[in-house]
DNA sequence: CATTTTTACGTTTTT
DNA sequence: CGTAAAAATG
């Protein structure tokens, strides 16, 4: 294949610094829309066809699986159009449907399956399908490859259980979820439940750190880890077996890693050892075909309750990198240019984070035109919030025959907002489409059918098999669970070892024993099937046996009935699933079932209106925003507000918010608002007064024409000027300052001015109105 | 034992 | 207000 690769020609400098990079260490801090995800492929497509890198050898790592698969696509495209140009010296779409399709499978057979591309969860739990009987815990737990993976309830109740049955406590005490969750913490950063208790040597300490060692224990016995041990037992695994981190640090010789600012401390422990191979001493590290290249945007981690640490990708440069100031290193590239937002918007997003202290100094450069103002609606309440964004929606895709019900999103700050705006769009007959809220696989009927397979798959998992031991009614009660349950504790043994025993089960289930009997023998015969029978068909006869359709349909509700066709749905996944999977095992199956989320298929060029929190829109972009819910309490939420360093956090999901917006963005608030039924007086958020007011419009001259903005030619008026530390300036809204600082030059250029009344601003000369006076 | 009625309790954000 | 767990009833 060619060395010459063309797409490289659609990049800017910092671009193309970064997918040129080869070995080494490097950081690309990349703002909002500066193409971070065309950097990450195309170098991933670099050091394939350049630099000759077997897909095998690479380990990207992104924050969905949605942008894993998207990453993957993308990378497809590429090598098939370069393929199409060198083999019948065409461009790819130019060709026969068929030559496409095989060319397409081509491509993935040679440079797409081998690569390890997905989210840290799943490749990690991937990689203990392989190494986990390898490993032992500090107390001698073990697990074995058939692991379940517990969901967030299941380990709630685990909790719960140990919390009220064996230690009978209070749970009001120690409630569930917050004992759960501060487990959970302890585990993101690394922490065994001695360590925990060393950290908080006081009552409560002692406390969780029992509980989490008896939590361990139930997971251990179940065979089953939390999503947190999907990332913390590859970490201790690779620290205790320095075979087992050689085999993985020889194999992943290049390493991405995407929203490194959302990283916690384990999962920076885990790149590290693979990138280092577990040695302490820089300057021990090989770098001969070797990289590490990691892309982030401080400014955009808004997941620090689930302990990700943005000081992680400040300190990029020292841990990994030269350590050299900004002017100087070789080991970071910022990406400043936004090609995704007007200018209106950019510059309002650029002045609210900079009311945050703790930050890397960065700018996002407009390339597009001024773009409309940005609107803001104040609102009576959340009926008339709703009521104003569906007839500005209604409005603006009645008026412009580009725009359809696609272009629009509607986001806010907690999933509990999007009902009025449910409501109106029903009534109204918009297409839309609820992201997050309730998943998919968080149903009940779906978790009972998965606690089927679970079971199958892994016999140990005791509380799948109680999930379906009776469910649909097989007539066997609480007094003979409790019974085999007593017994399998008494010999020390699991549920199913007692089950799956007739005589056992005769001695000790008494009337009920024949249904337990049933129930085993189905379970049993299942297992025995596995590695004959495709998930499909396993589940078909599953749900056809144990008559859990069936069941279903004799209800004869409308609540059965959707139950059903989501039931139907989940065989349909197996189906996909098996087309889609080269792995098409049951363990390989319930593993994608239990790391998928809801965002993963929000699927793109949908014509439908789309709704979801800040946090699941991060990544996403659209021509039209509405950004609501900016009130005092809600947004920034009232558990942030006397925190600092939460505070800022929320600025943040606020600054992720306004930088998705490509045309249009709007706001709203409402001054008064229902929460739990009373209605109570709101606030206009403090985000709001940050934000320029003269980009701010409150009038309804908005309902223009909607048009398509241009990119504008490169560079305004202000560009040739010469700026110099020193000059005075004079600027439209902040008003006489001194410059302090140039960085950059040409069209890369900002200034650092000083300000009497508001202190120290960076601004992009050409995107604020600076007059130099004498 | 299973269904119905009552009560309490809650909202961040999610792999 | 709406849901989910707890309690009460047939």
């Amino acid at each position: 294949m060619t060395t010459t690769i063309d797409f490289l020609s659609h990049l800017n400098p910092s671009q193309r610094q970064a997918v040129e990079h080869y070995c080494g260490p490097l950081l690309v801090v990349a703002g909002a829309g500066s193409g971070k995800t065309r950097a990450l492929t195309y170098r991933i497509a670099n050091l394939i066809l350049k630099h000759r890198v077997d897909p095998e050898n690479i380990l990207a790592v992104t924050f969905t699986n949605k942008a894993a698969r998207e990453m993957k696509e993308r990378i497809q495209k590429l090598f098939a159009e370069q393929l199409a140009m060198k083999e019948h010296g065409q461009r790819f779409d130019l060709l026969t449907e068929y030559e496409q399709t095989k060319l397409r499978s081509q491509v993935w057979r040679t440079y797409i399956k081998d690569l390890w591309c997905g989210t840290f969860h799943s490749l990690f739990s991937r990689i203990l399908r392989f190494d986990i009987e390898k490993y032992q815990d500090e107390k001698g737990r073990r697990w074995n490859r058939n692991f379940s993976i517990f969901d967030e309830s299941d380990a709630q109740s685990l909790v719960k259980e140990i919390v009220t049955k064996q230690l009978n406590l209070d749970d009001k005490k120690f409630e569930p979820r917050s004992v759960r969750y501060a487990i959970s913490n302890a585990k993101n950063q690394g922490f065994s439940p001695q360590e925990f208790e060393r950290e908080q040597p006081n009552y409560r300490g002692r406390v969780i750190a029992d509980v989490y060692s008896r939590y361990q224990d139930k997971l251990a016995e179940n065979n089953a880890l939390d999503f947190d041990d999907l990332i913390l037992i590859p970490t201790k695994l690779f620290q205790q077996n320095e075979q087992v981190l050689g085999y993985w640090h020889r194999k992943f010789r290049h390493i991405l890693v995407d929203e490194y600012q959302d990283t916690n401390r384990t999962q920076y422990d885990l790149i590290r050892l693979l990138v280092t191979n577990g040695e302490d001493r820089k300057s021990e590290w090989e770098w001969q075909n070797r990289s590490v290249f990691v892309v982030g945007d401080a400014d955009q981690s808004i997941y620090s309750f689930r302990m990700a640490d943005f000081t992680i990708l400040l300190e990029f440069q020292n841990d990994f990198g030269d350590g050299l100031p900004d002017e100087d290193t070789r080991t970071m590239v910022k990406l400043e240019e936004n090609y995704r937002s007007c200018e209106n918007i950019l510059q309002a997003a650029n002045e609210l984070i900079e009311n945050n202290t703790q930050r890397i100094d960065k700018v996002l450069k407009p390339t597009r035109g001024a773009g409309e103002q940005i609107y803001c609606h104040k609102a009576d309440d959340e009926l008339e919030e709703a009521d104003f964004v569906i007839r500005q929606i209604r409005t603006l895709e009645h008026q412009n025959p580009e725009v359809n019900w696609g272009s629009f999103a509607i986001l806010y700050r907690t999933n509990a907002q999007s009902r009025p705006f449910e409501e109106l769009l029903v009534k109204n007959q918009i297409p839309y489409t609820v992201v997050g809220g309730i998943k998919f696989y968080d149903r009940k009927e779906i978790k009972d059918v998965i606690a089927y397979l679970r079971a199958i798959a892994n016999p140990a998992d005791t509380v799948s098999l109680l999930r379906v031991i009776n469910t649909p009614r097989r007539g066997i009660g609480k007094a003979t669970i409790d019974n085999l349950i007593n017994a399998a504790q008494q010999l020390g043994t699991t549920l199913w070892e007692i089950i799956s025993d007739e005589t056992s089960v005769n001695t000790l289930a008494g009337r009920s024993a024949k249904a337990v009997n049933n129930f085993a023998a189905m379970i049993s015969n299942y297992q025995e099937q596995i590695a004959n029978l495709p998930v499909s068909e396993l589940l078909m006869g599953l749900l056809e046996e144990s008559s859990y359709v069936q069941d279903l349909q004799n209800q004869g509700t409308d609540e059965a009935e959707d139950r059903i066709q989501n039931v139907q749905e989940l065989y349909n996944a197996t189906l996909q699933f098996q087309e889609e999977n080269e792995d098409v095992s049951l363990t390989a199956f319930l593993q994608s079932a239990a790391l998928s989320s809801d965002l993963d298929n929000l699927k793109e060029g949908q014509t439908a209106v789309s709704l979801m929190t800040l946090h699941a829109s991060k990544g996403l972009e659209f021509p039209v925003v509405f950004l609501v819910g900016l009130e005092q309490g809600l947004f920034p939420n009232y558990r942030s507000m006397n925190d600092p360093a939460a505070l800022e956090e929320e600025r943040r999901l606020c600054y992720v918010g306004i930088t998705r917006a490509q045309e249009r963005l709007y706001l709203s608030f409402a001054r008064e608002r229902r929460l739990y039924g009373s209605r109570e007086p709101a606030l206009r958020s403090q985000f709001l007064d940050e934000l320029p007011e003269e980009l701010l419009t409150t009038k309804s001259k908005i309902l223009q024409v909607y048009t398509k903005i241009p990119a504008t030619s490169n560079g305004k008026q202000n560009t040739t000027q010469n700026w110099q530390v020193g000059d005075k300036v004079l600027h439209k809204t902040f008003g006489i300052g001194e410059i302090t600082h140039v960085f950059g030059s040409g069209n890369k250029i900002s200034v650092a001015i000083k300000f009497s009344s508001l202190g120290q601003k960076i601004i992009d000369p050409r995107v604020a109105q600076l007059q130099k006076i004498e």
